[in-house]
DNA sequence: ACCCAGGGGCAAG
DNA sequence: CTTGCCCATGGG
């Protein structure tokens, strides 16, 4: 077992984030998952950490971004007062650096999707690609030879409901023709988006996610309906017409930085602490999608 | 019987 | 380059 050191660190909050989803919360106040397909159990005792399983502390430190300190962390936020703030309130929250097919598989699972749901459907990937064996620990997450493997259909019973069909094309490419992934790494962020993109299932707000999440590119600015309503909801001029996804790309860029991913982070989980469920597009009236005898 | 969910793809306008 | 509809499934 190990302990660290792991001061303004929030464990919970990090792993509840929306970041990862092979994480589970334990009845005994522990958390297990899995580092890089390394089993884990964590516990968090205010400023220390004990982590059970075979990890090691670079690994560990690593995956949690504790190898800087919160000070470091802050230093990094563009000086706005909205993305402050946001931060403030979620001190201890960490950015994760998961694997880069996980994530990808993550995401593409994650559209219309809730976090706990994402969770599940992580699970049942691991439950369906280790027959008989007990989900923690030992499930690694299926590779995408293994997935392109077998039929969609597994996809299917396993919960993915019309993302099987994404995930599986995914997996086929990624099988087949392979996928330059640390080349991403040194591409300008808006043509790495656009190479993930290639990938059946990904589109722009699930690319800018594995580049944060699995890359680590504080550049990558994942926009989906959260963080366009708190755009609008803080930055832009009310009555002004909302912008699209390209526009909002580059005011991100400019008004946020090269580490506007990071603040990222902050402000969808601030925002998704303080509105629990907020109505976005009045969808009261309006015409109905189908009629049904 | 509804509505909504950390979207993406595709065909039309 | 925008809009509209579909894609399955679980939860409120």
């Amino acid at each position: 077992m190990i302990r660290l050191e792991a001061p303004d660190f929030d464990l919970t909050a990090t792993l509840d984030s929306g970041q990862t989803f092979c994480w589970e919360f334990q009845p005994d106040g522990s958390w297990q998952g899995w580092i890089h397909d390394i089993p884990c159990r964590i516990v968090q005792k205010g400023p220390v950490l004990d982590i059970e399983g075979d990890a090691t502390e670079p690994m560990i430190r690593r995956y949690f971004q504790l190898d800087e300190t919160w000070g470091a962390v802050m230093a990094r936020l563009p000086d706005d007062p909205v993305v402050r703030a946001a931060a403030e309130s979620c001190r201890g929250l960490r950015c994760i650096q998961d694997g880069w097919w996980e994530c990808t598989a993550n995401f593409i699972c994650s559209s219309l999707k809730q976090i706990p749901q994402i969770r599940r459907i992580n699970r049942a990937l691991r439950a369906s690609f280790q027959p008989g064996t007990r989900i923690w620990p030992g499930a690694a997450f299926p590779s995408p030879a293994q997935i392109a493997a077998e039929p969609e259909s597994l996809l299917r019973a396993a919960g993915l409901g019309f993302r099987a069909r994404h995930l599986h094309r995914a997996a086929t490419h990624m099988a087949t023709l392979g996928f330059d992934y640390p080349g991403l790494l040194s591409l300008p962020i808006r043509e790495a988006a656009a190479r993930l993109c290639i990938l059946p299932g990904v589109g722009d707000k699930v690319a800018h996610c594995i580049l944060l999440y699995a890359g680590r590119r504080y550049d990558a600015f994942p926009l989906d309906v959260w963080m366009i309503r708190l755009l609008r909801q803080h930055y832009l001029k009310p009555g002004r017409r909302l912008a699209n996804i390209p526009q909002m790309h580059r005011f991100a860029e400019k008004h946020l930085g090269e580490h506007r991913g990071l603040a990222q982070i902050y402000l969808f989980h601030d925002g998704r602490k303080q509105i629990p469920k907020p109505p976005l597009p009045s969808a009261k009236h309006r015409s109905r999608k189908r009629m049904r005898s």
